[in-house]
Order: structure tokens, then C-alpha cells, then sequence
DNA sequence: AACGGCATTGGACTTCGGTACAGTGGGCAA
DNA sequence: TTGCCCACTGTACCGAAGTCCAATGCCGTT
């Protein structure tokens, strides 16, 4: 059972169970386990905070992509269910082919957010970025500037998976000097561990 | 000097010059480390593989994002960019103001692939995917399928950045279960250590 | 010249991760 | 019943990772 349709009351609808037969209900405070694409009602209510909602879900899904449904889809909350984490964000009334296609390509990796929608969305992402305060380059690159020359070396090599002694082969120099640069990164970017290290380096966490 | 822009032979644009004075130059061979943003001219050539040439010059960028440049934009090659890891695909004789307009987007974590290539983009993978091998699900969860299910619990807090500890204590098991577990995930998928073990669950590396 | 930041290294130490060799018990299929 | 897989646990060992207390040399600023 590869889908999990996952509502505020666990109810779910004709158009789902046709597009995937052998889909699971289940309501959004519990994700399934046994689902490899999670698929979510945003709740009814007039305001609700999409972001926190997809990251949530997402979190329980962890590495399972994650698809938003609104029955009133608004670009705006198409950003925030993206900025989540979530893979999709479409129309909770779409057609069961409709679905079909975007577990296509949601499952092969790829990101869905309507139609008609993309290119607004575009749009209003480019004029919202533009009048929000100016942290235009560098903002994903955080750790970047917190590191010195030498230890942002050390840390692509880290985040790919290289152990001290294949950094200190890598780069030149003793093992020795590596765990003084790693020392270094794990106390200017608040990491317990080389792992954590990489999850910043690699964007799936937050320094500090 | 967060902009750096390469190409085949090292020339630059008067366009590029003037949406950024400070960037650099470059050649493809060669990705510069002090640049945090990368733009990148595809070469001439009739055929070129933009999903390796994209995923080279992003392992060399190791993190900060890539924008390729076409000339002559094509939405195959566009996927194939976004497909090697590229943040954006962009017409390389842009004009100034789009190309700011990217790089705000691209710099705040957003993905660019051009106004009126989007759409047609979207229906083009549709298309493609749907006359692909039926790889459908699970394709990028291929960890999942090999792990039992309490592995992959153990394999969701590991991926995360908890310890063997934290890991025993949030599933309630003896800390020498889950070195049992996390063994048997190191074996299963071919990983060296649990760093490795967390790229690939995160979906940054390959199993096997 | 004095100072601070950076890169580099050494030695010694503690902790953690990973493995080898065991063992128990439950469920499921031949 | 006899396997086989899975979950779970124990003891013990080794190497990697991370920390502490140093030291040297380079470079740029004050």
C-alpha cells in the first residue's frame, strides 16, 4: 500500500481510493509507517500554518515525499507547503488521473505544484523575495561564511562522506590538523557530531 | 565576490559583467571556491551531456547553487540540469535584471527554469515519465524496500543526527540493539559508517 | 613591535561507533 | 518438527572521532 491519504477526521474521498485502489486512510496527526507517498487534506479551517503542517508531516515522513491537498489551493500557501518541506501541493478535488500523475512524478523525484499555479507562483516568489529584506545571496550558505578557507574545504569533503584520514589525504596535511578544523566547524555551527556537521553542510538542518 | 561565471573558453558576457560588477570568471574545468552563487554556460556543442556536466560542476560547488546557461534553452535540457543537481537553467543572454532576478530566487533556496519553459516543462515530464519504465514508486526509497521496519525506524532518528543512544532511548531498546540495527543497515546498503548511511537515506547517495 | 587570527602539528586522553562471538524467543513456511 | 528470519540483548575489543593542553610559523592590523 504504497499511498496513505491522510485527512483532519480521516475521512477520505471517491476520487483518491479511484486513483489508487489500494491506498490507506489515516488522519494527519498519525503518519502511516507502511506508505512510500504521503498525501495530506490541509484542514478546513480558515488560517491554518501550512509550513508548520508540512514540516511536521514531513518530519514523521522522513525521506517519503509529501504531498499537500487544498481545496482552495492559494499560492501563497503553495510556497509555505514547499518551504515545509513538502514535494507537492495540489487541488484536494483533482481527478483521480490527475493524481496519478503527480504520484509520477513526485516519486521520481520531482515537485508538483499545479498547473495553472507554477507560473504565479513564480512570479509572486520573485516580487515577495524582492521586497523582503536584502539576504538575497548567502542565506543557504550560512555555514560558508562562519568557516575559514581551509575548513569549508574540509567540510565539502566531510559532508560527502570522507572519514579524518581521507580529508587529511585529500587535502595534504595530517589527520591531526583535520580534527582541529573539524573541532573548529563543530563549535562555530553548534554540531555535537561530523553527522550533524554534514546534515548543515548538506542543508538539512540550520546552524545553530 | 559571490557571483563566479564559467564557461568553455573563460569569456564573459557584457550582460553578466553589468547584473553583477563583481563577479569572476571562470573556465568549466574549474569551479572557484570563493564564489557562492555558480553560473555556468553550457558549451556550444550540438550535443552535451548537461546532466553530467551538471552534476560535476555541482559536486565541485559542493553546495552552493548552480544556474546553468543555454543559449538555446531546451526543456529536455533543462530537466536534465535539474536532474544533475542545477538550482536553475536560465537563457545565457539574459538580461541583466533577470539575471538578479534569478540569483535572488536561486539565493533564498527557490528554483529557476525560466518564465515560459515551466509549463511546457511540467508536461514534458509528465510525458516522459509516464512512457518510463514503470519505476514509479519507491524508486528513490530503494533504502526502504531492503531495510526491515524497525531498521528503518532506527534509520529515520539516525538520519536525523541522533546518536546510538538517543536512538535506544526514543525507541526503547538497549543501545546494543540498535548498534545491531545500524549494522545491519550498514551491510544491507553498503555503507562504510553511519555518515554514509545518512546520504544515502537522505537521498544524497546511492545504495550500493 | 606587538597582537590576533589562521594553518599546522604533537601527545595524551575519553567517548563513541562498529564488529566479532554469542545467546534467547517469536513467527512463519516447508 | 525443523529450519529461517527477525527482534532483542550481553561482553568484549578495536579503531575512529572528538577534546584538552600545548607549540610553531605566517600574515595583516594596530
Amino acid at each position: 500500500m504504497p499511498h496513505a491519504f491522510l485527512s483532519h477526521d480521516g475521512r477520505i474521498r471517491e476520487s483518491w481510493q479511484r486513483a489508487f485502489p489500494d491506498m490507506v486512510a489515516g488522519v494527519l496527526a498519525r503518519v502511516p509507517s507502511s506508505a512510500t507517498l504521503i498525501w495530506a487534506l490541509r484542514p478546513a479551517g480558515p488560517r491554518v500554518n501550512m509550513a508548520a503542517l508540512a514540516a511536521s508531516l514531513c518530519r514523521q515522513a522522513a525521506g517519503r515525499p509529501l504531498v499537500m491537498l487544498a481545496d482552495e489551493p492559494d499560492e501563497e500557501e503553495a510556497l509555505a507547503a514547499l518551504a515545509g518541506g513538502a514535494s507537492g501541493y495540489c487541488n484536494g478535488h483533482a481527478a483521480p488521473s490527475v493524481l496519478r500523475q503527480v504520484a509520477l512524478v513526485i516519486g521520481n523525484g520531482g515537485i508538483w505544484i499545479g498547473q495553472g499555479l507554477m507560473q504565479r507562483l513564480l512570479a509572486a516568489t520573485a516580487r515577495g523575495l524582492a521586497t523582503a529584506p536584502a539576504s538575497a545571496d548567502g542565506r543557504l550558505l550560512a555555514w560558508r561564511q562562519r568557516l575559514t578557507a581551509r575548513e569549508q574545504e574540509a567540510a565539502v569533503l566531510l559532508a560527502q562522506g570522507a572519514s579524518n584520514k581521507e580529508i587529511a589525504r585529500r587535502m595534504e596535511i595530517t589527520e591531526r590538523t583535520v580534527k582541529a578544523h573539524v573541532g573548529a566547524m563543530l563549535e562555530k555551527l553548534g554540531a555535537r557530531d561530523r553527522l550533524q556537521l554534514s546534515l548543515i553542510i548538506n542543508g538539512l538542518e540550520k546552524p545553530l
